[in-house]
DNA sequence: CAGTGGTTTCAGCACATACTGAAATTCCTG
DNA sequence: CAGGAATTTCAGTATGTGCTGAAACCACTG
């Protein structure tokens, strides 16, 4: 299945790019973003490194680097089978909880900056009032996720 | 205050830095984030593109750039005082509370694209599996984000 | 030990982005 | 209406990043 004359291909293709678009927006680049969005939908969810490359029609060469890439932000994982050399790829389960908690680190590790840029001026003066500010920010958002419950594993839930 | 002869001006400076690298890693340009950073240690809190430019050491053409960008970001706002006609950029109140909320909404911006995802492919399918699952755990950050209550407000003001 | 299917490395190219100096522009002041 | 201090625009440069083809590199099989 999933192959390039099957229904609603150019579809599939689309959505792939759109997954791409948004990982492009947090600076991950093009192939990697369509390999993690491909590794989403396609049939079966293994797939070797040029079946993909097919897939979403970039060389063999930028997928060695996208996959490394990947494996090494630990978003896909890398599978051998017995009796087989080919490595199959398959997009981790909970590879967006990592993103998500990637995402939310990357900005609350302001804290510690706009802790240090308090000791810099004085904690209580005036001219601190912002650097103070964006500090009370930044904590609040690290206490809520910190004390959200985490997302529930693997129970039918949709809408 | 806050001259170039200043005690712990380096300080200042190495801490502009990490304000900067923190933003770059958002796609922020290096002085845009300079900018921002030193927006909110400066003093006085309100101060012109020329010094500015002077304190982090650009040109004054990058500070046109990159001081635009931050104003349609809306994140630092432009004050003009009567009589003068001096541009004064002072960073905006909630600027990082907008910064987090671009974040989350950014991550969330995938949840209609996992929605259309399940509906390629079937939502019900075992193959909308991975798909299902990262709709789920992006739902939940909206969620937790838009229960949160917001980050209750010091309501200081500035001298 | 040669052959083969797969992956990786490397050099080079194409493209985009950030920054600057200098000229052009604006708009207040005298 | 000239003078001038500010900002903005523009062209050009430098830097960096992503992608690819071709060659090198395994690690099994026969």
């Amino acid at each position: 299945m999933s192959e390039s004359g099957s229904p609603g291909w150019e579809d599939t293709l689309a959505w792939v790019e759109r997954v791409a678009t948004i990982f492009s927006a947090d600076g991950i680049p093009p192939i990697a973003g369509r390999t993690l969005g491909w590794l989403m939908i396609c049939d079966p969810p293994e797939q070797s490194a040029g079946q993909i490359s097919t897939a979403i029609g970039a060389s063999r060469a930028s997928l060695t680097t996208n996959l490394r890439m990947l494996t090494t932000m630990e978003l896909v994982s890398r599978r051998t089978r017995a009796g087989e050399r080919t490595v199959y790829y398959r997009v981790d389960d909970d590879a967006w909880y990592k993103v998500v908690q990637r995402q939310i680190a990357g900005v609350a590790s302001y804290v510690e900056v706009a802790r240090d840029g308090m000791d810099l001026v004085g904690p209580d003066t005036p001219r601190a009032a912002r650097v103070r500010e964006s500090h009370r920010v930044l904590s609040w958002l690290v206490r809520v996720f910190a004390d959200a419950p985490p997302p529930p594993s693997e129970t039918e839930d949709r809408s």
